[in-house]
DNA sequence: AGCACGCCGACT
DNA sequence: GTCGGCGTGCTC
């Protein structure tokens, strides 16, 4: 007879060895285990418990030394079968394990921490353990650890404790002996929340016979009686704070038979100001049409997937509401992602205007508490409208009828750590196994998104135009050089200072972008340029004012600051934060002028973004500074002047997309410009006035630009003309790590001498080519994906990272890294 | 990866 | 003898 077999992935289990290994499952849980619920099972030589999930159920094994499941962690299964096929998908194509896919979509609150736990046996006296121990140092020196903690100690602390020896040894040396246990401890960090709830147990006539009859000698019970004849149940709480009968008369009233009392979740829900209850926006013509025909597909069924093009405040959000209202008419579920934490407020105030409180919100800003609650909501279909950033593409959610992906093009949307996905693919998937529909909205659309449209993979609608026809800004480019040969060394042209100061005589709002991605101050010396290295890493030091120390970005090094320069004793200064340099030369051309500055330094002290915005919103403070945060999203209808500064500092980053990226950004921002009654204008300052790009995005001439692109795309042989996947190797050894992807990369065009669409970059190092005392290389192949290239592929990362040649270095995959 | 097993030199 | 170092091979 065949047993019942569960197939398990397990978290022990890195990418060499990652597949569903086969388990016993005992009699006791024959009827209880589901595919979808997490177990913790014995895995390897040592039989350790690791946590796993189980995939499937069947009948009977190949494999004739099978073990037991261990025990059951979850009462009900946390994934569906959609997502367990997902995390299995996302193995072959993003080259990660089952179980980081598996974590990515559990909300951190229902991981669990397993812990194991040393204690003397019970019975042992300390006279009889230190004789066992003998002459051992390690072995004495544990058992002195755990008698100073009563008994019992935390193997990670026993780590800690021993610093730089390792306990184990004396560990097992000590459970051979029987002196000492290893017992292994589950905890989870969040439990569900509950309060008490106190409801009647009896029929309210009876109540209210006993509520009378108390009404002198208890009147508190009474009270509480009444209050209960009326709402039918209430909290604790609200029971004290409606009649102030507490605890002690609840108990009371138990006792007599009276009341019943119940745990009742609750959730933790995360803030947002609730946006006044309104009807659904009136249409435009052309958000109209596309609804319309956005609607028809989702009917009709045979395109799954709309690109939705609209030029900065053209009204997408007017035409995503109609869509998932179309959806909740349904009883179908939707999800908007953003690109970013700080576009979520606003949106969750338009939608709970329209949708009211039956939405949800997910992104990694909530507590682990508020993530589960709100994963929980998803899960039970209290919420049919979750908006949220990439993580939340993997909410339970069930009857899903349409996922929206605002900003598509923006690069937040692909995960740099494993799982290295990018959101659209899982949306995809998700969209294709529950007959849903994606829409991708974008004022800049990626490349090979409209690509798709073009080729009639993607169903294309446009808004070409903004709401109520107000005109795109009118944008100048000046040259920075001519202001520079000019005697103007600032950061600021004649024309965007004269622009400004219009502006500010006519209480009109400007943004400033500055088109930078480091944010932080370095130091350096005044006199002989010294700059600090991390000792680490192959970049600079920046100083942090929270501790007053110098900091490593990528490595968390710190060091104390000097007063002078280490190397010539000469006076140490800042080289601004791009943004308060801005700030400085603002004050100083025009004194008294109210300034909102959004960087890394000013939200964390502001408590948040949203806090910063609307101070700029809510005070009207007439300029706001700031980096990429300031691009996206935002409409303020007084805001009638944008300047960009910098802005082709983006051109030169050296990947594929240096392009696209500027251009959106440009574009972004400009668009910011002229959303109220007041036509708005930009200016756009340069060292390279000519550049394309440039032109192309000053004309907010998106026709053009991707014309332009994806024909030197088809040169380069990037994407939407090929895959780019790639190879990336990380260790100590840098030549370890080079001769890794060297041998990788003869394998590879040795294998597929064959093929002509095949071409091998690299080793390249990353543009931070050493972090945390690792190398960091990597090799790109550009070829179109087939399950050859991604056999190949998954078949060389284990070579590598099993192979003894290779010792040093570790290696991963990932598509389209970017 | 991580863990046990096994083989070998050092030291009470 | 036995403790601890590292090379080797497997994980249901």
């Amino acid at each position: 007879m065949a047993r019942l077999i569960a197939k398990i992935a397990v978290s022990a289990a890195n990418y060499q060895i990652d597949r569903p290994y086969d388990y016993l499952v005992p009699d006791d849980l024959a009827d209880r285990l589901l595919p979808g619920m997490r177990v913790l099972v014995p895995f390897s030589k040592g039989n350790r418990k690791t946590e796993g999930i189980v995939l499937g159920l069947v009948c009977g094994s190949a494999f004739d030394k099978l073990k037991y499941v261990g025990a059951v962690l979850d009462e009900s299964p946390v994934m569906s079968d959609e997502l367990i096929r997902l995390a299995l998908w996302m193995r072959e194509r993003f080259f990660c394990t089952v179980y980081e896919a598996v974590k990515a979509m559990l909300p951190a609150g229902l991981w669990y921490n397993l812990s194991a736990l040393c204690r003397i046996t019970a019975g042992v006296g300390q006279d009889e353990a230190f004789e066992a121990a003998g002459r051992s140092e390690t072995q004495r020196r544990l058992l002195e650890t755990l008698y100073a903690r009563g008994g019992n100690c935390e193997y990670r602390e026993l780590e800690r404790v021993f610093g730089e020896s390792d306990p184990v040894n004396a560990v097992k040396a000590l459970a051979k002996k029987g002196i000492i246990q290893t017992d292994s401890l589950e905890t989870r960090r969040i439990k569900d929340k509950t309060v008490a709830f106190v409801s009647l147990a009896v029929p309210a006539e009876a109540a209210a016979e006993a509520a009378a009859a108390k009404k002198r000698s208890a009147p508190a019970q009474a009270a509480a009686l009444e209050l209960l004849i009326s709402f039918g149940g209430a909290t604790v709480g609200d029971i004290r704070y409606m009649t102030g009968a507490g605890p002690s008369v609840i108990k009371r009233l138990e006792q007599g038979g009276l009341v019943v009392l119940d745990r009742l979740e609750v959730y933790r829900r995360p803030e947002y100001r609730a946006g006044k209850k309104r009807p659904l926006p009136v249409l435009t013509g052309a958000q109209e049409a596309a609804f319309g025909g956005i609607l028809s597909l989702i009917g009709g069924g045979k395109t799954a997937c709309a690109l939705l093009h609209g030029v900065t405040g053209s009204g997408k959000t007017a035409v995503y509401v109609h869509l998932i209202g179309e959806m909740l008419k349904n009883g179908l579920s939707s999800a908007l992602l953003v690109p970013e934490i700080a576009l979520t407020p606003q949106m969750m105030e338009t939608f709970s205007a329209y949708f009211g409180d039956d939405i949800a919100v997910m992104h990694s800003a909530l507590s682990a508490g508020e993530r589960y609650d709100e994963w929980k909501r998803i899960k039970t279909g209290r919420a049919r409208v979750l908006v949220g950033t990439r993580s939340a593409i993997f909410a339970p959610l069930e009857k899903l009828g349409l996922i929206i992906i605002d900003e598509e093009q923006e690069e937040t949307y692909k995960s740099e750590n494993a799982p290295r996905y990018h959101t659209r693919d899982i949306a995809k998937f998700r969209c294709a196994k529950n007959g849903a529909f994606l829409l991708l909205g974008s004022a800049t659309p990626d490349i090979v998104s409209r690509y798709n449209a073009e080729t009639g993979k993607y169903a294309f609608f446009s808004l070409p135009e903004r709401y109520n026809r107000r005109a795109l800004p009118q944008v100048t480019i000046v040259d920075m050089k001519k202001e520079l040969r000019a005697g103007n060394g600032s950061d600021f042209s004649a024309v965007l200072t004269q622009a400004l100061s219009e502006n500010l005589s006519r209480g009109e709002q400007s943004i400033l972008f500055l088109n930078r991605r480091g944010m932080y101050k370095l130091v350096s010396c005044g006199a002989c340029g010294y700059t600090y290295k991390c000792p680490r890493c192959s970049v600079g030091l920046t100083y942090h004012g929270a501790n007053n120390r110098l900091m490593c970005h990528y490595c968390g090094y710190s060091r104390a600051r000097d007063a002078v320069c280490p190397e010539c004793s000469g006076r140490l200064g800042f080289v601004g934060s791009g943004t308060q340099k801005i700030e400085e030369e603002l004050n100083a051309l025009f004194p008294g002028a109210g300034l909102v500055r959004m960087d890394t330094d000013t939200v964390a002290s502001a408590g948040s973004h949203d806090a910063l915005l609307s101070r700029f919103r809510d005070e009207r403070v007439p300029i706001l500074v700031g980096t990429q945060m300031v691009t996206k999203g935002l409409d303020f209808p007084n805001v009638t002047l944008v300047g960009v500064l910098q802005a082709d500092q983006s051109l030169y980053a050296g990947d594929y997309r240096a392009s696209e990226r500027t251009f959106s950004l440009i574009t972004q921002v400009v668009g910011r410009s002229g959303r109220g009654d007041t036509p708005g204008r930009a200016v756009i300052q340069t060292f390279t006035p000519q550049n394309q790009v440039i032109l192309q995005a000053a004309a907010q001439d998106y026709g053009s630009f991707y014309a332009s692109e994806l024909e030197m795309r088809r040169i380069q042989w990037c994407p939407p003309f090929s895959e780019l996947f790639s190879l990336t190797a990380v260790g100590q050894s840098e030549s370890a790590v080079l001769r890794c992807l060297c041998a990788a990369k003869s394998i590879i065009s040795r294998r597929l001498s064959g093929r002509a669409d095949l071409r091998i970059l690299g080793p390249a190092p990353l543009p931070v080519v050493r972090v945390n005392n690792s190398f960091r290389y990597r090799l790109t192949l550009a070829c179109a994906d087939d399950r050859d290239i991604r056999q190949l592929l998954s078949n060389l990362i284990v070579h590598c990272n099993s192979s003894k040649e290779f010792r040093g270095a570790t290696v991963f995959g990932d598509l389209n890294a970017g």
